[in-house]
DNA sequence: ATGTTTTTTGCAAACGCTTGCAAAACATCG
DNA sequence: CGATGTTTTGCAAGCGTTTGCAAAAAACAT
């Protein structure tokens, strides 16, 4: 008895399932999902027919009931905080290339700084929603991801310096970029060099600030407190300690920012004073998004590989999904010194 | 007969379903199910008793599982080309917070302009998966926009001029803001203002095309072939294209970009010539991105209200949603002139 | 108490698909 | 031609929920 759909009204219509197509090509449905899923023994004749069946009647799989009856999704979740900063956007460049070549899909959660959120929707996106979890988040999320490591779901933070023992780590080295960074400066004569932080609670901006640290300390220029500016990683409060500074003290010959948003906004600061970048002030950022080049001067920064850190990163998250007993592992790659025009040799006034 | 769970191995461990709440709380699974989603008749004490069960066996729902039963997923699909834009990013921002007031998830598509997939894409996620669609895509999907209609499935397109009148879109006023750029720069006392072009297939493009020339002919001057530089809203060609021109043709006063990324290129490219913005060259860009505001000098544009659009798009959306038999509608939202630092008075030589 | 309502609860049937198992169909061989 | 082995196919049982329907409890009238 063919449902005959004469409901008229403008109602969604029924998709077509598995069983349409089975009985379009006087198979069962099983044969049917046999051939969709490219199983083996099926008859060439039998392979054909189905398809054909399947072309015709624009059939398209169900994919919550593929999950729910597999077990499995074939789409990898992603918690970030949100998609405005530049940085995270080119991360998923990386992450979308490594997981079409798997043929797995992306679900992207924003969650906004929402602390509460992340940790349901990180739930939610591992109950049978995802295979796997790619976090971004900047916070150390231990809550809910000992429980994710308890059912032993399969998750990778990325830029997460945390010594996480217990999961796998994609990151890029903060120390040593920062450090490379400051003995650049010093390398080009600056003596005065101001820092400004990164967010406090995150690791990355801590590792920067030692890397910063121990560049001056090697070169036997102390570590001075009036040159440390406060800043959270956003343009707007580096503009705004960097102007503070700026009619505070005198002068640095040269600004190092833990990342280039932060940069960005103390060039704003030290046009708006009057002066010049590079020609009185030099100044490094850390990142090197997109901005970076596009900005005037082209800044000079330190680059975190952030594309390659998305492939890497779903690189460790298939693993994982295909082998659970794999031991997690830290994976960190070399950041890169990239010489623009916000930087010069020092010269004595 | 307790599964006891004694498999040893790293295996992964079964999730806690209603059915486990349910045997803990000595209620049928129907019964946690009615007070998991809010259903009236319960009897307080026995919602109490599930609530508790659930949170103590720490009760997450199975997405899929829900979907396919209730028929719907709360969940709206999200498609776009890619993140890396910074235009997308505001867009998402606005409609994140939308769909979190309603209390809808958000599932991001990336295409990366690989247009087969587009396709598949929309048509997986129509079916299942979301509850809705939102689409971001710049060229016509009249392909599978017509399958989906057909489905009667909500979607709404998002800046997207094309008159297609059988769907709800959300866009700008980009005649018009175009012309009023324009009419500032001649305002301004410029004359030979150039105009690099976005895409030509995109009927944003066209519009603000069309919205340049009828502002130079309303003020009686002609549209010169030689004063159109060919773009594709993206950063490179700009540059390449307006250094080609400068070295081709003497510089006109003052450039109009079809987008903010178009007119960074070109600043780079004037500057690389040995020009000075906005002294020798006024630039005015489209769409007020973020990175409008941190280059130097900062970009006078045209605002498109992103985040306002991604807002209206999914109030339209959830609209849809909720009462099927509802008329697609056409929302444009209004343009702004947003005066900042790349465009100064023309001085005759 | 008993009959009526009304509120709560449980049962069972979906939702669309995957998959183990067994039956059917076809080949092969002595 | 029957026996044996292989390749194909179909059946049925799930996967974790929601939800219509009917039964059980509780509340209220009489």
């Amino acid at each position: 008895m063919p449902e005959n759909g004469h409901d008229s009204h403008k109602t969604k219509l029924r998709n077509v399932t598995i069983i349409d197509v089975a009985r379009a090509s006087g198979v069962s449905y099983s044969t049917v999902s046999r051939v969709l899923n490219g199983f083996e023994f099926v008859k060439e004749s039998t392979r054909q027919r189905v398809l054909e069946a399947a072309e015709k009647l624009g059939y398209v799989a169900n994919a919550p009931a593929r999950s729910l009856a597999g077990g499995k999704s074939q789409t990898i979740g992603l918690l970030v905080p949100g998609l405005d900063n530049g940085y995270i956007g080119e991360i998923i460049r990386g992450v979308d290339v490594e997981l079409a070549r798997a043929n797995y899909d992306l679900m992207i959660y924003t969650t906004h700084r929402s602390r509460g959120k992340e940790s349901l929707y990180a739930n939610t996106i591992a109950n049978g929603v995802s295979d796997g979890l790619l976090l971004i988040v900047p916070l150390v999320p231990t809550n809910y991801l000992d429980a994710l490591r308890e059912r032993n779901f399969p998750c990778v933070l990325i830029d997460q310096s945390v010594t996480a023992e217990q999961s796998s780590v994609v990151d890029a080295t903060n120390w040593q970029g920062a450090y490379e960074a400051t003995r650049y400066l010093i390398e080009l004569g600056h003596r005065r060099i101001a820092f400004i932080t990164g967010l406090r609670e995150l690791g990355s901006a801590a590792q920067r600030f030692e890397g910063y640290k121990d560049a001056l300390t090697d070169n036997n220029i102390p570590v001075l407190d009036e040159l440390i500016i406060e800043g959270d990683y956003w343009q707007p409060l580096a503009y705004e300690n960097t102007r503070k500074f700026l009619n505070e003290y005198s002068p640095p010959t040269a600004i190092f920012a833990a990342n280039d948003l932060s940069a960005f906004g103390a060039m704003e600061a030290i046009r708006n004073h009057g002066l010049r970048i590079p020609e009185d002030i030099s100044i490094i950022g850390f990142d090197d998004i997109p901005q970076a080049s596009i900005v005037y001067p082209k800044l000079t920064t330190i680059r975190q590989p952030l594309e390659q850190m998305g492939r890497v990163a779903v690189k460790l998250l298939l693993e994982q999904i295909e082998n659970p007993d794999r031991q997690p592992r830290r994976v960190t790659l070399a950041t890169q010194l990239i010489v623009r025009d916000s930087c010069q040799q020092y010269v004595a006034p």
